[in-house]
DNA sequence: ATCGTTGCAAATCATTTGCACCCGA
DNA sequence: TCGGGTGCAAATGATTTGCAACGAT
């Protein structure tokens, strides 16, 4: 689980200290591909800073946002998830659990300038995000319909954890209309 | 400002009453085109029913949002933003202001498709939204960046409100890495 | 008359911030 | 040493919710 991959950050340069937080809040972002949220970075983080605090997590993340090392999902009513990939690609986000997932679409980029020439925006090389259901959360809303119908409570017994921490509120599943 | 276009919703039909507060704040997300915030509805609502509170305000966007009648855009640590538009379109999103401009990119949307292939994820018809900077926000971040430059103090004495209610914050401004 | 709605105020919850102590350069 | 960093606890700010009064059907 470690295989950190942009390690090399001149913190120096930018008046920045180089610490033990920093270098292991950068390194869990970079070595994980399911876009953690700031609470399960503070979990893993403390495997080996067991002092390490949430607010210092929060601080490095923006830390990191705003020198262009990773990116931020937020929105929909969940907590922010952070992607250290650096080369330029899409995104697919699960409407029921928040689960973010990579995707290359080089025909997506290329829209970016025609929005731009039809927008007066200075369009930036943000990634773009599709929405949708995950397919583990489709499957646990066909269970949670199943029970519905058998007259079952709604919630099956012994559903785990589909995607990376799911929404347990089961009447935020598929908020149609946001993202 | 009153060009009301979805109002045949079938309240009663969904167990739900017709109130003055649900029609009016239904006809003022609809009217608008440039996607008001909670707070900006309650504000002209209050024109018509001066008691209207902010909880709702809040609460009927909710209800109207998960009958699909109109589209929350949220995050970026702003206030969401509401969209009466129904038809299937797309958005940027301006990343310093969190104005929201509709733009018709009908090849946007065969992209759907492949990424459904590609992700196992059922890709809804949530539209897609692209971040820049408006037109607006990069006047006045010229404007910032010259008075800057001239030792001035960062702000500009008469500037504005360039786009519909912009971040007062100059430090948020451009927060790269975001969305 | 019934039961969904509203206003108000209090509660949530993710994220930020003030401050005193700590530590990297 | 010295100013940036950290942990802790308290503060924010958008949005939600409990509850009693209200009003649509």
């Amino acid at each position: 689980v470690s295989v950190p991959r942009e390690q090399h950050v001149d913190w120096s340069s930018a008046g920045l200290r180089k610490t033990r937080q920093r270098e292991l809040v950068l390194g869990l972002v970079c070595s994980h591909c399911d876009h953690p949220t700031a609470e399960s970075i503070l979990r893993e983080a403390r495997r080996q800073i067991p002092g390490i605090s949430l607010a210092t997590v929060y601080r490095t993340l923006r830390l990191l946002k705003e020198k262009g090392l990773i990116l931020e999902f937020s929105g929909g009513g969940y907590p922010s998830r952070y992607d250290g990939t650096t080369h330029d690609h899409e995104h697919v986000r699960c409407v029921a659990c928040g689960a973010v997932q990579d995707i290359d679409l080089p025909e997506a980029r290329e829209m970016r300038g025609i929005v731009a020439e039809r927008t007066k925006f200075r369009v930036s090389a943000y990634p773009l995000v599709f929405h949708g259901l995950c397919a583990d959360c489709e499957a646990r809303r066909a269970e949670i319909e199943r029970a519905r119908a058998n007259g079952g409570c709604g919630r099956s017994k012994e559903m785990r954890m589909p995607c990376t921490e799911i929404a347990e509120d089961v009447d935020r599943f598929w908020p149609e209309g946001s993202w």
